[in-house]
Parts: C-alpha cells; sequence; structure tokens
DNA sequence: GCTTCCGTTGACGTAAGCGTCAACTCACAA
DNA sequence: TTGTGAGTTGACGCTTACGTCAACGGAAGC
C-alpha cells in the first residue's frame, strides 16, 4: 500500500508541512516513522482531508480531533454509544444551523450584487446619472427588515 | 425611533459588551454617544446581526467590515461598483463551496449516527454482542473511500 | 451625602493556529 | 568529501477576537 511524505501532503492539499506536524502535536494524525521521517498511509491522508474539511465548515481543531475519536468508538459501552449518537446528533443540528445561515448570507450578497448591477448597467453605457440622490445606501434585505432609521 | 443600550444589545444577541465595543474599535458599528454612554439605532442593531451571522458562517471581522463598507458604496465610479461586484460575487463562490462542505459533512455524520444507532440497538435490548470483532473501527465514508489501509 | 448600578476607558492576558527562524540529521549525488 | 535537498526538533513570534481586571464617571434611590 502507497504511502506519501510529509510535503507530497502539504502539496496536495495546500498547506504547509508545519500546519501538518502542529496537526499531529494536537493529536489529530500518528503517522508512523521510517527513521526521523513520518510516514503517511492512506488512512491519515484521508484524516487530512477530515481535518480540512472540518475547518472549512468551521468547527475547532479540539472539536475536529473529538469527532475523529468518535469515529474511532469501538467495543464501546451502551452508555458511550449513546453519548457519542447524541455528541453526532449535537453536531448535525449545529451544521444545520449554519447551512441555513448560509442560505440567508447568499440570498442577501446575491440581492446586493443584483442591485449593484442594476447602478452599473446605469451608469455604463450611457453615463445616465442613475437613480441615486448623491448619498443614498445601498441597502442589503435585512438591513432593511430589522433597521428602521 | 427607538434605541438600545450596550447591555440591551448584549443580552438579545447573546455576547458580551466587551465584544460590541470591540467591534466598535474595529469600525464595523458606529453608535452615537448620549453623554459618554453609547447609544445604538436599528443601524447598529441591523448590523450587529449581520455581523453575528457573518461570523456564523466563517467570515473574519475584517472581511465582515470590507462587505458592510461595500453596502455603504454610494455614487461610485463604474469602476468601484464593479470591483464591488466581483468582491460579492467571490464571497457568494465561497459560501457555495461551504454549502457544498457542509452536505458532505451532515452526510458523514448521519451515516456515521446511522451505524452508532445499529450498534446500540443490537447491544441494548437483549445483550447480544453485535456484529464485531472486538477492535474494529466504526468507520467513515470519506475514510473509506480515501483510506485502503 | 452615600451607595448602587450602569456605563466608560485603558491596559494587559489569553487561546487558537499556525509562521518563521535556527540548528541539526540523513541519504545521496558529484 | 562536500554539498544539496528534504526532513526533523525546539522555540519564539504573530494575529484574531475577545476576557478580565482596575479605576473612574454620572444618575438614581435612600
Amino acid at each position: 500500500m502507497r504511502t506519501w511524505t510529509i510535503s507530497e501532503l502539504s502539496n496536495e492539499f495546500g498547506i504547509t508541512p508545519r500546519a501538518i506536524r502542529f496537526y499531529e502535536d494536537e493529536e489529530l494524525i500518528q503517522p508512523t516513522r521510517v527513521g526521523q521521517s513520518r510516514v503517511y498511509a492512506a488512512r491519515d491522508r484521508a484524516r487530512l482531508a477530515l481535518i480540512l474539511r472540518g475547518k472549512r465548515v468551521g468547527f475547532s481543531l479540539d472539536e475536529i480531533k473529538e469527532m475523529l475519536d468518535l469515529y474511532n468508538v469501538k467495543d464501546g459501552q451502551a452508555t458511550q454509544l449513546s453519548y457519542t449518537i447524541k455528541k453526532f446528533s449535537q453536531r448535525i443540528s449545529m451544521l444545520e444551523q449554519q447551512r441555513a445561515d448560509i442560505e440567508h448570507s447568499l440570498e442577501e450578497l446575491r440581492g446586493a450584487r443584483a442591485r449593484l448591477e442594476v447602478l452599473l448597467g446605469e451608469k455604463q453605457p450611457h453615463r445616465k446619472p442613475a437613480n441615486d440622490d448623491g448619498h443614498g445606501r445601498l441597502i442589503g434585505y435585512s438591513m432593511n427588515a430589522a433597521a428602521r432609521d
């Protein structure tokens, strides 16, 4: 089975070797050694991928570590199992909330962009002064929804 | 029009006054003053909501400030406008990527939870030892997809 | 007038997540 | 033999986003 060096992985994932070693210090990955050099197996590479995705969705390294550890639950007691299940359920709710936040942000940004494009369309072709009092604001949805100034 | 004190807002949004003052230091909000006390208008409150949602979707305060500033573009040149539009488009792509990451993470977590629940079901009612070799791992999707150890 | 809140301004502290040296080892090619 | 290149271990530095005092200010109730 194939293995990887630290620089191979750092190139593949677009991170620095320093970062990878840091994840090891924090016990998120445990590569083997050949001499003093680290050797990464497919398992380590997969964990790295999970770590980076975890980061992209906003988990801290500690949280990611906890989740990775939860994946490794074996011959656990039923109590341990239901604890783990609860933990996963919590994470799931968090992500669902976050997805909703993202939907809202996307709506907002798209709306703002659309309005900007209208402005641009008015200004660019004919240098028409546009429907603008000169000091009006470009307003976002919830800016209007919540603010009444 | 109604206004708010700093503690009202900190209670409403579940953050500390210190945080709110920090956002002011970083120029994300500009409340007015009455004497030495800060007074928040609906506009400030709305901005605060946007800030917090921005944080929840993973933006840094600097990024959020930039976006809030972009909302305030007025009588800008066409070049400024298209710059702003480009920025918004970038944010939109980022969020779409992130939403995809979240979908994947959700799949993974739900899959893991489902498998855990099977284990729990096997163990709890009849204390049946479950289909487990005693040191097997509970495996996640991409753990299998990427790792072949 | 005194206390009790609620607010304010520094100032320093802290945790996370690496970046950035310095100094060293080891395999391997010239 | 002497680089050269890739890897290693400290160790300190840095940024972000506040937390946590300390010391002070004004209004309100008694």
